[in-house]
RNA sequence: GCAGGGGUUGCAGAGCCUGGCCAAAUGUGACGGGUUUAGGGCCCGUUUCCUUUGUGGAUUCGUGAGUUCGAAUCUCACCCCCUGCACCA
């Protein structure tokens, strides 16, 4: 048994005290990138093993090939989770503290994380501790964290540019917010962690009859508004009118909506008056101009939208629905009919079992879309809500406008087209809703709004010539696995405005607004290059790293002595920093997840190629998926999340190593399983006690199987090469874990028995498997009796003289006919009662070797046998049977090719081998001199095979 | 809705870009057998169906159609699934 703990502790001590990875400046330079959070759900539990041993793997295999390679890590502190955590283990979140108890965190350590500093400082040495265990080669003197001073420091100055550059916008933007507590809300910070889905609805103005006061409507389909035959309001709410800044006249709204609508508008109460008042009233419809009257109905709510809603019976059951209702109530509603604006095929896309029946009142869509449900104006909320979505659904795909001025329009093109004209009109507004199913609610308990925040900036990524430099540059990237350039492309063409500062978290004071915090994204774009001066600065006063310091080391701008007097720092550390970052932020890939694809890797793109020169643009970006455990995601609630180094200490190191990085494709999820775990182990168990048995084996002359496994290594060395250049890393350790063992059974099964070649075999393995399988590598380079690291070792190209197809053909054939022997002697011994008694293997004659040559070639009977008459060397009727039974298989004819000498050649040399696996004896013949009566079955590469 | 990814033989998961040696790698599960056989491990075989003194055949790679001598692989349409959509890291 392997005592992974023992072999672990011995080499990660071996590792630290030749400084394999402290990374000195000569060679060639390459640098990956990647950062930890310091808080749960950082990368102290197994899954982040993907990321970060990609990254390490990569790391090992370009240092074997001659890179001197740095792998820095740092701490993304900033933002509000730490905070967030804080705060709820000072309210004593109980739910928390029990999923703090995953990770054995002690309990009096848990108390002291009331306090932001102390959280940060215990996760940074919690995942320093287990990124250690776990082998990366981590040069970690240069580990800074983002709320340090210094950091600080560099965003500043980033965002000095960003502006200088016209970058950065002024403008309004909307949050969702807590009245209460007066700060913006986000997922974190509701009951049960519900995002805040603000949309943006229209809100059309509907004027009062005679008067400057407008009724108010919500809106997602402003396109229907010339089908408004009425408004609805619900007569038992209080309504009020309003002044809104900057808008003329006074805006109707329910009393309960204006109340978070005012977060949105700055507005003042006028009066207030029962919704009753309005229904006396008429109002102009903006779009036709026609006069409308105002009706009572049923589901209208006052908190939702404002309180008014736009009738649009036609196309929204509801309001047709509400409108039927009333008529048969005996309310006087006059002449109103529904009138239609789009048309729509109905039930178009509807799943049969959904539509009862076909309608056949087709003139009005919301009526017929509630027939198809087999409903009427009677029917319950639910069912008008399926006609409702359906409705909505199909007409917005399919739908196209019957109104005059659109007419064949799509409906989508349709309702942006109304809606801008009614605004620049001065019909309508935008504003936003809370679209939750449920209304959210604040950790405090109030109930979150939508406020809409003045002076908010942004940055501007919809910039055009940024875009454009960026979509330019991204071409030009490495992106691996290739396939998720497209999102990237994507995310860079769709990412706009982007609100850049918050008002709580930790993180940098924003330089234009000392109140506000940079949002932690935004301050996170060109950490990277951070890591190449975070150990030359760290004596430096933070105070003293003034922009000129930046422009120098980053930007190459200045004189070194100017520099250093303006800021105060030392020439020496200055020139150290410009030359360090030089050195280092060349040949950069950055490290990442899926899930911050359209967000940090996007920002990330567009912040470089504003900060730094082209040369030090991103040259490479990798994404790795995520680790599930037992092919289910891992989750808190599932209670699957294993604590990185207690599956560390239960599995070993390169067992998970080998499974979480190797176990499946860049950007596939790994999934963290037992099976899997033991099957590496088994591999693992076995190359150890090969490696113990071959230092008995003779080292002899070399034969077939030998130069069969020669071969096979040599041609594995290439895959992996090639597989590492792409990161394809399960490819990786198929070839040097799985398929090794194999090829070795394979060979020691064939009665492979020679030392110096499975310990040249096993010292390959050794150097492959060393970038995923560290320790393991390290310890079987040892056995093998080598006295260095592996880890500093380079790496060994192939041997293509030793590559040879014919080896392996032979061992193929041998391998092949050995089981068909099998399978025929199988068959016999059950079907008759005699003994078998021997086996003949009848090889083909040469002449069929020429006629498959020919059969390839020429294709058709009548040439091929012109050309067997013109050679006259075989009987035409044998020829004739032979071509025209191989013709049916012309493909799949043996593509190589021996001749009858060197397949018989090959028999022979398997005799032994074959007769051992039959226990008969075996005879070798030739098809010409057999007198077997199968003779004539035997076909090149596949001899027939007689056994009596 | 918009954007990205995907549907392969019990399961997982290759292959599909560069059509044919793909009944489809590899792992794992199941079944049968072996290993002086408690279990485990290890080894051999089977694991779509049919056939078998023999190394063969038929039908398969979400659905339907097409291109081609030939398609899991190319084209089109359709169905279904997953992920993201912003102040949240």
């Amino acid at each position: 048994m392997i005592n992974y703990q023992e072999i672990e502790e011995k080499w990660r001590k071996a590792w630290e005290d030749s400084h394999l990875f402290e990374s000195e400046t000569d060679h060639r330079n390459s640098y990956f990138v990647t950062a930890a959070f310091p808080y749960p759900n950082g990368p102290q539990h197994i899954g982040h093993l993907r990321t970060y041993g990609t990254a390490d793997a990569l790391s090992r295999y370009k240092r074997m090939r001659g890179y001197n390679v740095l792998y820095p890590m740092g701490f993304h502190a900033t933002g509000t989770p730490v905070l967030a955590l804080a705060k709820r283990i000072k309210s004593g979140d109980r739910g928390l503290i029990n999923d703090l108890k995953v990770f054995h965190i002690p309990e009096e350590d848990i108390a002291k994380m009331t306090d932001p500093v102390f959280i940060t400082r215990y996760f940074i040495e919690e995942i320093q501790r287990g990124m250690k265990k776990a082998g990366y080669s981590i040069d970690w003197r240069r580990k800074f964290v983002s709320t340090d001073p210094a950091f600080s420091k560099m965003v500043e100055w980033q965002f000095d540019i960003l502006n200088k550059k016209g970058y950065l916008t002024v403008g309004k933007h909307p949050v969702g917010w807590c009245p209460n507590e007066n700060n913006a809300v986000g997922m974190h910070d509701t009951r049960r962690d519900v995002e805040p889905e603000i949309e943006k609805v229209t809100a059309i103005k509907f004027r009062i009859e005679n008067s400057d006061r407008y009724a108010v409507c919500a809106t997602f389909r402003p396109e229907t508004v010339g089908g408004v035959t009425n408004l609805f309001i619900n007569q038992n709410s209080k309504y009020v009118s309003c002044r809104v800044e900057g808008e003329e006249g006074e805006y109707i709204l329910a009393k309960a909506a204006a109340e978070s609508l005012a977060y949105q508008f700055k507005m003042e109460v006028v009066r207030e008056f029962d919704g009753r008042e309005l229904l006396v009233m008429r109002c102009i419809n903006p779009e036709t101009d026609v006069s409308i009257p105002i009706f009572p109905g049923f589901f209208v709510d006052e908190k939702l939208g404002t309180g008014l809603v736009m009738s649009v019976p036609g196309h929204a059951p509801f309001d047709y629905v509400a409108l039927e209702r009333l008529r048969s109530e005996g309310y006087n509603i006059g002449e109103i009919k529904p009138i239609k604006v789009i048309d729509v095929e109905v039930g178009r896309s509807a799943v049969p079992s959904e539509i009862k029946k076909i309608p056949e009142k087709k003139e009005i869509p919301a009526m017929a879309y509630l027939e198809a449900f087999g409903a009427d104006h009677s029917a319950g909320n639910d069912i008008i809500e399926l006609a409702t979505k359906l409705e909505y659904k199909e007409e917005l795909h399919t739908g196209r406008m019957s109104v005059k001025g659109y007419e064949g329009m799509g409906v989508a093109e349709a309702r942006k087209a109304i809606a801008e004209r009614l605004k620049k009109e001065g019909g309508a507004t935008d504003l936003y809703m809370l679209m939750n199913e449920s209304q959210v609610f604040c950790r405090c308990g109030f109930p979150v709004v939508v406020k809409v925040v003045d002076n908010q900036w942004f940055i501007n990524y919809g910039n055009r010539e940024w875009k454009d430099d960026v979509r330019e540059y991204l071409k030009e990237m490495r992106v691996l696995p290739e396939k998720i350039r497209n999102a990237l492309a994507s995310a860079v063409d769709w990412i706009d405005l982007r609100a850049v500062v918050r008002s709580q978290g930790l993180g940098t004071k924003f330089p234009f607004d000392r109140e506000k915090i940079i949002e932690s994204l935004s301050d996170s774009t060109i950490y990277m290059s951070f890591y190449t001066i975070s150990n030359t600065i760290k004596k430096v006063d933070p105070e003293k790293l003034k922009a000129e310091f930046f422009d120098f080391v980053f930007l190459g701008k200045g004189e070194l002595e100017s520099v250093s007097r303006s800021t105060g720092i030392e020439t020496s550390i200055i020139q150290k920093s410009r030359e360090s970052f030089e050195y280092w932020y060349r040949e950069t890939s950055r490290h990442s997840g899926p899930d911050l694809i359209f967000n940090h890797l996007t920002m990330y793109l567009y912040n470089h190629i504003a900060v730094f020169g082209k040369e030090r643009w991103p040259k490479q970006i990798v994404v790795s998926g995520v680790v599930l455990s037992e092919g289910e995601k891992m989750s808190k609630s599932l209670g699957n999340i294993t604590p990185l180094i207690e599956g560390l200490e239960e599995n070993g190191v390169d067992p998970v190593r080998a499974v979480v990085i190797g176990g499946a494709d860049l950007i596939s999820d790994s999934d963290y399983n037992y099976e899997a775990i033991n099957g590496v182990k088994d591999r693992f168990e076995y190359i150890f006690s090969l490696c113990g048995d071959s230092e008995k084996y003779p080292a002899g002359e070399l034969k077939n199987i030998d130069f069969w496994l020669y071969s096979r290594m040599n041609r594995k060395i290439k895959t992996v090469a090639a597989a590492y250049e792409k990161l394809e890393l399960r490819e990786v350790l198929i070839n040097t874990l799985y398929n090794s063992v194999l090829e070795l059974k394979r060979y020691t099964s064939r009665g492979g028995k020679n030392g110096i070649v499975v310990r040249e075999y096993l010292s390959n393995m050794a150097l492959m498997m060393q970038p995923i399988t560290p320790y393991m590598a390290e310890e079987l380079w040892h056995r093998l009796g080598n006295s260095n690291l592996v880890s500093s070792e380079r790496w060994k190209d192939a041997e293509e003289a030793m590559i040879s197809d014919k080896i392996e053909l032979y061992e193929n054939l041998t391998e092949d006919l050995i089981r068909d022997m099998k399978e025929i002697y199988l068959l016999i011994s059950k079907k008759s009662d005699s003994k078998i008694e021997n086996a003949r293997i009848i090889v083909a004659d040469d002449w069929k070797r020429k006629l498959n040559e020919r059969i390839r070639t020429m294709k058709k009977m009548p040439e091929i046998m012109e050309y067997v008459k013109k050679e006259n060397a075989v009987d035409m009727e044998k020829a004739s049977k032979y071509v025209s039974s191989m013709l049916k298989k012309i493909e799949s004819l043996p593509v190589e090719n021996l001749t009858q000498e060197e397949e018989f050649d090959v028999y022979m040399q398997a005799r032994d081998y074959i007769r051992e696996a039959l226990g008969i004896p075996v005879e070798i013949e030739r098809e010409g001199e057999s007198e077997s009566s199968r003779a004539d079955r035997a076909l090149p590469l596949k001899p027939s095979i007689d056994i009596k």
